[in-house]
DNA sequence: TCCGCTCTTGACCATTTGATCAAGAATTAT
DNA sequence: ATAATTCTTGATCAAATGGTCAAGAGCGGA
């Protein structure tokens, strides 16, 4: 057993590279069959090690989705973050919109990952959501709402216009198959952003 | 075995309150735990009786999903059947957007049922995607531009219209947990519906 | 080079789980 | 009533799967 794992000392090159694989293929394998449709073998045979090795590195399954949670978590949350209170309305909530697309777009894995997570009730990050998420978005609903009230932008539930965003960026990228299988083709263009017209 | 299921012939009353209790059971344990993580015995369970006697009316696990897909299909769709081309079309979206937030609360399982099959690839019903939900969808995204060319609505790209009507209703269902978590308690009031200023 | 530590894997184990079967209980038709 | 049919379940099976182990291969520092 590595040292590394245990006492946070520095990590062997090859186990940075196996570990990195093991994510890289977990987050495919996660996405596309949810916790527990994923097994271990199919796992370890996307990252192309036996079953025993990726175990070497990940002691649990359950280990390998945390992991994998935790390290996405952080950067899905950074485009809300970047909401400034001193932006002009209309930019900031542009700019949003258009970077969730973005990532939507570009990681689809990650989202489906996430929404998979949440659809079965967030059994592993459902402190996450309850404390961090929360406390984020009660931040910036307060800054919304501020914006409201000074008439910078249309009267409007800040959580409700937070979830709306939410809901339709992601969509493109949970539902692909169905949007792809209404369209015919894979979306080319991104839905323009939603606009808010004065009240 | 009964020749009710070989032979579609007349349903005994045992076998249509049994298939019923496991159909109710398996959209509870379906929706919470995805076609994967749900197991026989949980339905059984949940439906009051013995994994075997289940067996006997569904002969496998893939049956029972399938059939409480199917059945919930049509109703789910209904709403979007119900666009008029000749009613007013703010009327007629705002009463089809109503009705979907509806069918959300009343019945997020149903909801996230789907929301699961389709996060994983719709393998079960992927035709029924690209056939009659595309077909249906073609038709009504005709009705919408028509409204948008004569000026009744803003100029918007119908598709992607349905898919932010989609994505927003089922938001409150199958992000649930999220949303709860973050407001701090279920919703009380649903979101009003996005408005459309003319352009 | 050589020794110790890390890495890798075939074989194996225990549990879970979808599915079967035979035998008995309940129901229905005559 | 009684025979035929339908319904129910305990026991059991086979496959899948998460996880272990021991033994060997590979690598790096002295």
């Amino acid at each position: 057993m590595p040292k590394a794992r245990a006492e946070a000392v520095q990590k062997t090159r090859i186990q940075a590279r196996s570990e990195e694989a093991i994510l890289d293929a977990a987050l495919t394998v996660f996405s596309t069959y949810g916790y527990r449709g994923a097994t271990v073998d199919q796992i370890a045979a996307e990252a192309g090690m036996s079953k025993p090795n990726l175990l070497y590195y990940f002691r649990r399954k359950e280990d390998i989705y945390v992991t994998l949670l935790e390290r996405t978590l952080e950067d899905w949350l950074e485009p809300l973050k970047a909401l400034d209170p001193d932006g002009e309305p209309a930019e900031e909530l542009t700019r949003y919109i258009t970077t969730k697309l973005e990532m939507s777009r570009d990681n689809p894995a990650a989202s489906r990952l996430f929404a998979n997570e949440i659809l079965h009730g967030a059994p592993m990050i459902g402190d996450f959501l309850k404390g961090p998420l929360r406390r984020l978005v009660d931040d910036k609903a307060a800054v919304i709402r501020q914006w409201s009230e000074l008439g910078r932008i249309t009267a409007i539930d800040p959580y409700h216009l937070i979830f709306a965003i939410w809901a339709t960026t992601q969509h493109y990228a949970d539902f692909e198959v169905q949007v792809r299988a209404v369209t015919g083709k894979k979306m080319s263009s991104p839905p323009r952003a939603i606009r808010c017209s004065p009240s």
